[in-house]
DNA sequence: ACTGTCGTTTGACCTGAGTCAACCCATTAC
DNA sequence: GTAATGGGTTGACTCAGGTCAAACGACAGT
């Protein structure tokens, strides 16, 4: 059970104690990944009275879909997510994939409706963050507007990252950078470095990329043949981490 | 002069009437575009207060560098910007144009260096708005923290859109993409959404939208032989708004 | 008017990634 | 077990956009 809080209104007077998930950052092991981190014991505390609900989406089934509402962030407890924009026609791109200790929705502050889809990669569980208390929380606590701010401006950053794939690199930059990224981001986690799961089929894989499935699954065979990777479905191992990134770094031609 | 205010600290004593541009909102005929959009007329004082600088920049001059530490956000209050990375080959990638009303440097909140080069496509004005002032001001004032938040997910956004031009579109779908970009912004400054002037090289155009210039240049042309557009240099004037965004609408293959 | 510089246009050719199609392999359903 | 389904791989061919090269035009300095 949660530890009582001066700050936790009691908005949950049907729960059961094992009906429902109560969500509490203070013995979340993502903590310092997540919103949470810098927030001393009583801060974390009032953030935990925020997050009421945690909730279990089963893989393949959305978080949210462009157009609804706003009126939560998530934090990813356990699992993976992509999101996702579709145009008429069908075709789609994949705007980003994230995982654990990570923050989903803050498309949706701007308009005050998802700007795109959320889709859970394997079963997952969320922390729903009711974004307008989170915003009041952050003008008490500094800290975590501070934090916040960063987290947003993180996210611009990574998306000029991907600009800058998706404008001029080549189809082995893109797939290495791909790889070296996942891996930094699960050895933050704990995680191997060098041996995980792509939770996103080639298709999925390439829509991120821009490129096209066969296109992706070429370069983690040519990959292969030169020993950088070893591929088996969606497990991969990474055999030469340097040279991942001497593909990144050396222009040649 | 600025009008007195409860909240105004005196610290520009040396300040004579005509030696510094001394900035203010509450004059300024872009607030309705910009950070101080909503606030009440003693709200606004207390923003005017925290920007004590507006600078000029020449154009081809850097407001910051990568790697520089990051201190303030700038507001455009004349001009027009690029964002770019260079990768270590010389290869860059212009992520991203701005223009008055709009904010640069948020990029560098999250490590509090700046990750891009952002630099004046025209000689420009700009306001400095120390940041973690504008912290402290956006914990006093709900509307300003709303706002601010919203101009950040409104970044993400956009960044979503260029991923989605450069991961799947093709050259035609990208030309018309931007111009009809640039067309919406002008006609949010008040200016004709049909005739305005690019601000950027073939080579700037190419590289924001991850083509060459010689393929930028032959889509103009093509576009100008259908009678779209007329090109004169960077003197653009788009003659059939419907036609741009049937190319976006209709995927032809 | 003359020269140099820098951006732009256009053409001819090349190539990296897309397309299309066949086949393979894992997993699940029966 | 067998069949069906949905990824994944591989090959042959195509083509959109890149590359290289030449020429042109606009503007600044003299």
């Amino acid at each position: 059970m949660p530890p009582p809080s001066k700050a936790a209104k009691d908005t949950s007077f049907k729960e059961t104690p094992f009906a429902v998930i109560k969500a509490a950052c203070s013995n979340c092991n993502l903590r310092e990944l997540c919103l949470p981190l810098g927030l001393s014991d009583d801060e974390m505390t009032r953030l935990d009275s925020l997050i009421s609900v945690r909730k279990r989406i089963k893989r393949g089934d959305c978080l949210y879909r462009v157009g609804e509402p706003f009126e939560y962030i998530y934090a990813i407890r356990s699992g993976f997510f992509k999101t996702d924009v579709l145009l008429e026609d069908g075709r789609d791109q994949v705007t980003g994939c994230q995982m654990a200790g990570e923050l989903l929705g803050l498309d949706g502050i701007s308009t005050e409706r998802h700007t795109c889809n959320s889709v859970a990669l394997e079963d997952s569980e969320v922390c729903h963050i009711p974004f307008f208390r989170l915003e009041s929380l952050s003008r008490e606590i500094q800290t975590l507007q501070r934090h916040f701010h960063k987290i947003m401006s993180r996210e611009i950053v990574r998306d000029h990252g991907v600009m800058t794939l998706l404008g001029m690199m080549c189809v082995e930059e893109r797939i290495a950078a791909f790889l070296l990224n996942l891996s930094q981001r699960f050895t933050a986690r704990g995680f191997s470095p060098a041996e995980f799961n792509l939770r996103m089929t080639r298709e999925e894989i390439g829509s991120y990329l821009g490129l096209k499935l066969e296109t992706v699954s070429r370069a983690f065979s040519r990959f292969q043949e030169e020993g950088l990777i070893a591929v088996q479905q969606r497990h991969i191992r990474i055999l030469d981490i340097p040279g991942l990134q001497q593909i990144m770094a050396k222009r040649n031609h």
